[in-house]
DNA sequence: GTAATTGCAAAGCTTTTGCAATTTA
DNA sequence: TAAATTGCAAAAGCTTTGCAATTAC
C-alpha cells in the first residue's frame, strides 16, 4: 500500500496546495485548547496533500522529508490527539497497521484482500443497511469505522468469482 | 441434511454434547491430508461447545482445562491451519486480538464499540448491500470477514444516540 | 518410516508509556 | 510562566518463526 515516491516538495515547510482544510483543522485544534506544533502541521499537510490513506510508516516517510526529526512515538500520539479532535480517524485493515485518514468526506472503504487497494464508496450506499440494522437489531453502525473486505473487480476476475 | 441427533457421549475427555459438527471438521482435516491431533480436537471441541467467539487467550484457558500442555504457539498454528481448511475463521475487532469462530452458520458480526458485545445477524441482511456494491463498484464483499462496528442498543442509549 | 505437528524459546512488528526537555500560547 | 507536546528509550501486546522432539498415518 505504500505508493512510489511522489516528487519531493520544494519550498521549505509547505507541502503544496493544501487548501483551507488545513486552516480548518488547525482551528479545530486551537478551539479545544490544543497547540499547533510543527509535527502536527506536517502530518496534516501530508495527509491532506498526498494519498488519502496512510499508515504510520507511510507518514514517517513522507513527513520526514519535510521535518526529519519527528519521532515515531509522536506520530502515534499526535494521531491519537487529532482523532479525538475529529480531524483524522483510522481504519483497521486485516492484519496490518492502522490506516489513517483525514476526516472529511463521508465515505466507506472497501478493502481488497487480493491487492490491498482501497475503494471509496459513497456513505449513502450503506444507508439502507444502516436503517435495517438499526430497526431490527437496535444496533447503530459506526460509519467511520466501517471497513468492508472483499475482492476488487480485477482480483475477483482473477480468482474467477465474478462480481454479480 | 444435518440431522440434529443427540449422540451419546463416549469417552471421558469430551467437552459436552459436541455434535456431528466435530466429526465433520475432523473429516475435512483428514480429507486434505491433515492429521487429527489432540490439540486440534480439543480446540475444535471448545469452539463447538462454548461461546461462539474466542480469542487465543480465551481458547488457552478453556482448552487447557482439558489439555493442559498445549503450547500457545500451537494455538496460532493450529488455528491458521484450520482456517485454511475452512473449518474456522477469524475476525479482527478493533485494536484487540483476533477473534476465532467455527465456520458454520452464515452470519455477520456487529461489534459494539461500547461494551464489546458481538451481535450476530443473518447474512441475508447484507444481501442488498452486497448486490449494490457488486453492481456499482464491481467489488465482491467477503461475507466471512465482514465485521461492522458501532453501538449496541444499550450502549447507544447510554450515549444518547438512539437507534433509528 | 516419513511427513506433519508440536513444544519451547526467541524474535518480530505495531503500538504504548514514563520521564525529562522543549515549546506553545 | 504554565501546560501541552515532544524526543528518547524501554516495554507491552499479539503473533510468528527456527529447530529439535514427538506423533499420526
Amino acid at each position: 500500500m505504500t505508493r512510489p515516491g511522489r516528487p519531493a516538495n520544494p519550498g521549505g515547510t509547505a507541502v503544496g496546495e493544501v487548501p483551507a482544510a488545513l486552516a480548518s483543522a488547525l482551528d479545530k485544534i486551537r478551539a479545544r485548547g490544543g497547540r499547533v506544533t510543527r509535527p502536527r502541521v506536517a502530518i496534516l499537510e501530508v495527509l491532506l496533500s498526498g494519498p488519502h490513506h496512510a499508515t504510520v510508516e507511510d507518514l514517517e516517510e513522507r513527513v520526514r522529508a519535510v521535518a526529519p526529526d519527528v519521532h515515531q512515538a509522536t506520530f502515534y500520539r499526535t494521531l491519537a490527539s487529532l482523532e479525538e479532535l475529529g480531524v483524522v480517524y483510522h481504519l483497521h485493515v486485516d492484519h496490518g497497521p492502522s490506516v489513517w485518514h483525514i476526516a472529511a468526506e463521508e465515505h466507506e472503504h472497501l478493502v481488497c484482500q487480493g491487492c490491498g487497494a482501497i475503494t471509496e464508496v459513497a456513505a449513502e450506499e450503506f444507508d439502507a443497511l444502516r436503517r435495517t440494522i438499526a430497526t431490527r437489531y437496535g444496533f447503530v453502525l459506526d460509519t467511520h469505522h466501517f471497513v468492508s473486505q472483499g475482492l476488487c473487480r480485477a482480483c475477483a476476475a482473477a480468482k474467477g468469482s465474478a462480481p454479480a
